[in-house]
DNA sequence: GTCTATAATCAGATAGAC
DNA sequence: GTCTATCTGATTATAGAC
């Protein structure tokens, strides 16, 4: 970015990446843009990564495990405090929003990831976690409504401070599923 | 697709490449692929459209104006029935289905369109409709989280009828909301 | 209206020098 | 650890024959 950072080259590049991702998603950021970006030849983020779908999913692979082990928590927990565990999956999303946000722009890492089937996957877990695995279809709205209206609600962080956000996002969410 | 259909080759190109556009997303879905599956040419597809960009366009156009002319029409009437609007809405999201389905898997066409932030446009201006322009964060996020969960409900249509999805769905999004 | 053929570009990836 | 140089392949797009 700036020239002369001889340390931390490969961190520079997972920031720039992640950045870049960010804005353009994956498939419209090129791996020129980024060496560009970091002040390096494309040729040296091979010595790094293996190839770009590795970078990507080096990237991409804390925010899945973090969220894949919360629901696995919450699945075998005894019993479950709904607005607790929504509170944690929703900071969950702020602590990895940029890559969320590449996600979004972009959901298919070639063959690597496919981000809409992950997020079913999650809203199907919740489901499970919310209001258990035979529930009929109107509490199994509740649960969809307040997990991924929940995730809909960070665009509002713009608006307020992120704690008065979470506090009304997860009032809604709970009104949502039906509990207190 | 089965060879010798003369007549609506442009019809033939609209939905093959909307399919292929759903599954894979507009950047991973080539002309090439869209051309081998019609059963004609790539540089015939370049007779009915002058670039893949175009396409793309022509296809997500109709969604674009069909759901802005419901918030349009919503923010500019007197009173306004929260569930009926919803329930618009939700309608709206079925018809479009597959080409919701492309845009969450890839979410921009280079540089004509950003579903991103049509989302969060929509969320917006759902605020506006359901909470008041200068509703606390409190109640924006009560919107947010009906408009943005009605949405994620789609997944729930698998494993029932639309109509009772439906039903279910809006009464998960009033309850956040909070009326009746 | 659809074809063949090809141009122009740019992507990801590799080999080997320094 | 980073470079230059190059390869390979795919993509969008065009020109012109039929």
């Amino acid at each position: 970015m700036s020239g002369t950072d001889r340390t931390g080259t490969r961190e520079m590049i997972e920031q720039v990446a992640l950045r870049l991702f960010a804005e353009q998603g994956f498939s419209h950021t090129s791996l020129q843009q980024i060496a560009d970006e970091v002040g390096v030849t494309k040729a040296a983020l091979y010595y790094y990564y293996p190839s770009k779908g590795e970078l990507a999913q080096k990237l991409v692979a804390p925010t899945k495990s973090d969220i894949d082990g919360l629901l696995d928590e919450a699945e075998h927990a005894e019993d479950v405090d709904s607005r607790e565990v929504l509170g944690r999956f929703f900071d969950l999303l702020v602590q990895h929003a940029p890559v969320l946000a590449a996600m979004v722009r972009d959901g298919t890492i070639l063959g690597h990831v496919d981000f809409s089937a992950w997020t079913i996957e999650w809203l199907q877990r919740f489901q499970t976690i919310l209001v258990g695995q035979d529930a009929t279809i109107e509490r199994r709205a509740r649960a969809v409504v307040a997990a991924g209206g929940l995730a809909r609600a960070l665009i509002l962080i713009q608006d307020g401070s992120i704690e008065e956000v979470r506090s009304a996002a997860l009032d809604a969410a709970c009104s949502a599923l039906g509990v207190e």
